[in-house]
DNA sequence: TCGTAGTTTAGACATAGTCTAAGTTTGTCG
DNA sequence: CGACAAACTTAGACTATGTCTAAACTACGA
């Protein structure tokens, strides 16, 4: 986690303004997928001052420049992820909760070769339990 | 395409009022994925009486009836699909279109070994450009 | 200091989907 | 058949998520 957000974000061409460090320091490293609404909530707790526009447009601002990306897995749910390598996705069914799993954890063969796809990304959506922990 | 519409639906525990059959003869064999409003406006092209509301209650009728499920692939766009065994997406980035990729396309291993995860279902979602059938 | 471009804001607007309460249809049974 | 209840459909109100607008504020160089 960078000691200088203005600089991570000048250096992609953002402006540093009061509103979108704040945003920037919670989003641009949770683990929690969270909708723009969640972002508000916990931003505004640090910063009060900052409308929901704001966030909306930091938010998109920051998916254009590439510090997030979106994401759509269920419904009505539109959530960011600061994780920009490529991932993949477990969902709990029970909770919602959404999960990172990396690249290397599960292996996909045949993509290339589909015929009549030009395929540029793909991810792995995976649905179930999260297993309980043994104690 | 079953010639009985009323006796498939009545097979799942579902009434077959003039509505239902003829949302179901559009929605269950359809390929196009579409969204509710479009299913809307489709079929109320061949029976004007016919509320959103009640597309709306169809549709999730049939969902939890298991004739339909329900994708959420790109933002904002909900769609059903009725295709119910396992198959993978591709989303073209430019129109939009999803189309069907069959399960045994693509071979993804390793799923089931995940450590802390119980997979119950996954898919392949992959976005990139149709290529053009050469001529 | 001034001008300008960029940023933020509240609130209006759009859209998708759900809910409600009233009306209509269907099926059952005397 | 006729009455009744259950199931179904409907318009429109309502909610939630996101975008847009126009005005105010800020940063910054000439
Ligand atoms: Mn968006
Ligand atoms: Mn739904
Ligand atoms: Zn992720
Ligand atoms: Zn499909």
């Amino acid at each position: 986690m960078p000691a200088d957000f203005a600089k991570l974000l000048r250096e992609k061409g953002i402006q540093p303004s009061a509103q979108r460090l704040a945003v920037a320091e919670y989003v641009l490293f949770t683990k929690e997928h969270p909708s723009a609404d969640q972002v508000w909530a916990k931003v505004r707790a640090v910063c009060p001052v900052l409308s929901r526009a704001t966030v909306y447009n930091t938010l998109n601002l920051f998916v254009k420049k590439k510090l997030l990306r979106e994401l759509v897995l269920s419904e009505g749910k539109v959530v960011f992820d600061p994780k920009m390598e490529a991932h993949h996705h477990f969902i709990d069914e029970h909770t919602g909760r959404i999960e990172d799993v990396p690249w290397n954890a599960i292996s996909v063969s045949r993509v290339s070769g589909l015929k009549g796809y030009d395929v540029r990304e793909y991810m792995v959506v995976m649905r179930g339990r999260t297993r309980r922990k043994s104690c």
